[in-house]
DNA sequence: GCCAACGTTGGC
DNA sequence: GCCAACGTTGGC
């Protein structure tokens, strides 16, 4: 079972849309180590929804891997913002799996409180231009994370 | 809105 | 294969 952390911006998918959907397609993709990460995904895994460019990005909620990886459908779309006229139907560029809301959090961890946290200072998304939409969680920071969640935030 | 970080593109 | 130019992400 691994973790993984997923940025969305909460004006375009944000864990309430995925409540609402329960299930949804985590398509889009389109950078090629987070693509790698998504190859890697299997069934159960565990999901950090990180709102991004939020007032305050942060850790919004939690969710769970519900397929295995597949073709993103949209990198075939001709027209959609995601189309990539360079993939090719028997040879996929792009992969997207299924996700599913999990219980909600207590809280939003944000971004500030994360970086605050000296247990999370080898996290990736506190370090500096972390870019990357699809990052690893070790099992330790999943965990920190959810006490954190849990507790009362510092001011 | 600014801009640092950093991935991608394309000329050479 | 190098690297400058360009585009995107995302915090602030």
């Amino acid at each position: 079972m691994a973790y993984w952390l997923m940025k969305s911006e909460p004006d375009v998918f944000s864990i309430e849309h995925l409540r609402r959907k329960n299930v949804a397609g985590w398509d889009g993709v389109r950078n090629y180590q987070a693509r790698n990460f998504l190859r890697e995904m299997a069934v159960g895994d565990g999901l950090l929804f990180y709102h991004s460019g939020a007032e305050p990005s942060g850790v919004a909620g939690l969710a769970e891997v519900a397929s295995a990886p597949s073709p993103d459908p949209t990198q075939f779309v001709r027209g959609h913002a995601r189309f990539d006229p360079r993939s090719k139907r028997e040879d996929p560029t792009w992969v997207q799996v299924e996700v599913r809301a999990k219980a909600k959090l207590a809280r939003l961890v944000a971004l500030a409180e994360l970086k605050a946290n000296p247990a999370l200072a080898q996290m990736r998304v506190v370090q500096q231009g972390s870019r990357l939409s699809i990052q690893p969680v070790s099992a330790s920071e999943w965990q920190e994370v959810l006490r954190m969640a849990r507790a009362t935030p510092k001011k």
